[in-house]
DNA sequence: TTGCACAATGGCAACGTTAACATTTGGGCG
DNA sequence: CGCCCAAATGTTAACGTTGCCATTGTGCAA
């Protein structure tokens, strides 16, 4: 029969199996100085009380959690269900497990986040920025506990990781470039968007770098509607041959305006997306875009909290940068 | 100065403000039998100290974790993003936090979840269910740890909660048929899916209740491509003149299937999903389908076990139904 | 036979918090 | 002036685990 009392402890299996608590605990972590026979007496005792190791008691003691927890502003959002594995699967890998918390936005600051954590059992946090908080430059991670930022912008107490946004759009205008194209039109995002604004720029100074001045470009909101509007505004001009489209909604929604305005693409124009989201949702084409990936970034961000174990850990920055997937999207005009 | 130990407690608190530790304790917890003056030297006291409650400290002592724990066996999946916003929300409104664990999926049984989460700092688990654990028969949640499983099957010992697939099917078919047409095409999903085969039992039953014995249909594989197979397929089908897949990608694909073969729709055939996921994709079209409320799934699920508070708990089961989205891919027949 | 090393196990204390109970203090009232 | 009550604060113990050190038992060499 299960035992009638709440919770059962070391002294109720000891008492059982006859032994020491002590015994019970060094059979729990499978010490090599417990006879095996005696091992098995305890065994025994733990599964007929339906013992299971207290983690309150356990970390009490230790002095550590094996938890890292991750704080978010906005659970749903493009990419973090990857991101979210890269965190189970290196968590995973250290014996650690993940506390989830979803930080309100009002006001958006690195405290909050922080204070929201305080008091939960983890060793160390990560936090995923979406916009700017506004105390990004003054935030003091709280003593002991590690904290990640997943943003590009670097910072000078919490290491960082994140996909590599500028390097995104420099692999894709410089694609265009090197397809022959004389330039690069542009669809952005909102601008709240932190990630976005990083796109923008990496087009805008790798078409400097080129010594090409950015032509106008057209703001989007992420939609493919905004897209095919915007693809039917680049329709009727006779420079643009190529489109960079911040995401794939976008530019799954450029090409049907830039169709329904009589151009095809590639032949006329080419148009290239970011996010790599839609291969199994768009079945006759395939986009050529940028696929990141989140995973790794998740991965990253748990590794340093869980991998340093004791060691004081350093201040790091890491970019991740993503692969361009060639589609049938782009022509080459050489 | 921040202090040089590692961690501040109760003791140091009390220490430099005066006071006894139960003092301290009972500042913490704002409680009303304290001079107010009393509380403002614990509180710069705790300041200087920047003092944060331990919360393996508490919860021994309390035995409660005020955490709820999810176990998924693939983190990546429809839905999961909406599930955790509402898994997060539901742990918010009740002060409980989240803590996320990947469950290896060899075996894939529900011991394997139980056992993984039973060394963690939860008072109640969540296991989303994807596929048929082998173990749904005869497994048996961990005494005192309330679970709640996400899907469509009963359980006679844990509550269960998951959208209505069934009723999904039939809201689908009843509403085709109800526009004029004689029967539904099917497109299915890999076999090993449950709320799949949920959807695909939902269709043949609904047909069959209104004395329709149901066509052969086509096994898809979720992806768009296995949709434009589908739709180029059906497109021969002279009594095909409406389509239910069991994804929006697969009806996306299905539409442009059946176009790439002279078929229009709607004006030809009718088309309908499920997931409303293309809202933001498609930019031409606006597909009918059935937008499901993942957030309040979850909600519920967390709600079941944070809002118990020791009331011996009954096992329940929830379905929440989803919502047909009428949009431009149907064509009324009368 | 004694001494010694080593294997196996036990006793104790401490981790930080807080419920329950105990004590002190001050004020009002007869 | 003494009594009692209530407000404010203090003391103690316990939650479950495990590191440290002490103790017991066993076999082997001297």
């Amino acid at each position: 029969m299960a035992a009638v009392k709440k919770s059962v402890s070391v002294k109720d299996v000891a008492r059982l199996a006859g032994v020491s608590e002590q015994t019970v605990s060094r059979t729990v972590h499978d010490s090599p100085s417990v006879r095996p026979e005696t091992k098995e007496r305890v065994r025994a005792a733990m599964r007929e009380l339906g013992y299971r190791p207290n983690f309150a008691g356990r970390s009490l003691r230790r002095g550590k959690f094996k938890t890292v927890g991750v704080a978010m502003f906005n659970i749903t959002g493009t990419g973090n269900l990857d991101r979210m594995e890269g965190f189970a699967a290196a968590a995973d890998k250290h014996g650690y497990a993940i506390t989830l918390t979803k930080v309100d936005g009002h006001p958006y600051t690195l405290e909050s986040a922080s204070s929201r954590m305080s008091a939960l059992p983890v060793d160390g946090m990560v936090v995923i920025m979406n916009r700017m908080p506004a105390d990004f430059g003054t935030f003091e991670p709280l003593p002991g506990m590690q904290t990640v930022l997943v943003t590009m912008l670097e910072h000078p107490l919490c290491s960082t990781v994140d996909n590599d946004q500028f390097d995104c759009s420099r692999q894709v205008v410089e694609y265009l470039l090197g397809q022959g194209h004389k330039t690069v039109h542009f669809i952005s995002c909102p601008e709240r968007s932190l990630s976005g604004m990083q796109r923008e720029e990496g087009w805008r100074e790798t078409l400097r770098a080129h010594g090409i001045e950015p032509p106008r470009f057209i703001r989007g909101d992420w939609t493919a509607q905004s897209g095919y509007a915007a693809g039917q505004a680049l329709a009727d001009d006779p420079t643009c041959t190529a489109i960079y489209a911040s995401n794939d909604a976008m530019a799954y929604g450029c090409i049907r305006g830039l169709e329904s305005r009589g151009k095809r693409v590639p032949e006329d124009v080419s148009v290239v997306g970011v996010d790599d989201s839609l291969g199994d949702i768009v079945p006759d084409r395939r986009l050529t875009t940028v696929r990141f990936n989140n995973k790794r970034v998740g991965m990253w961000a748990v590794d340093k909290i869980a991998g340093a174990e004791g060691v004081a850990p350093g201040v790091e920055h890491m970019l991740i940068p993503g692969v361009l997937v060639k589609g049938d999207t782009v022509r080459d005009l050489r």
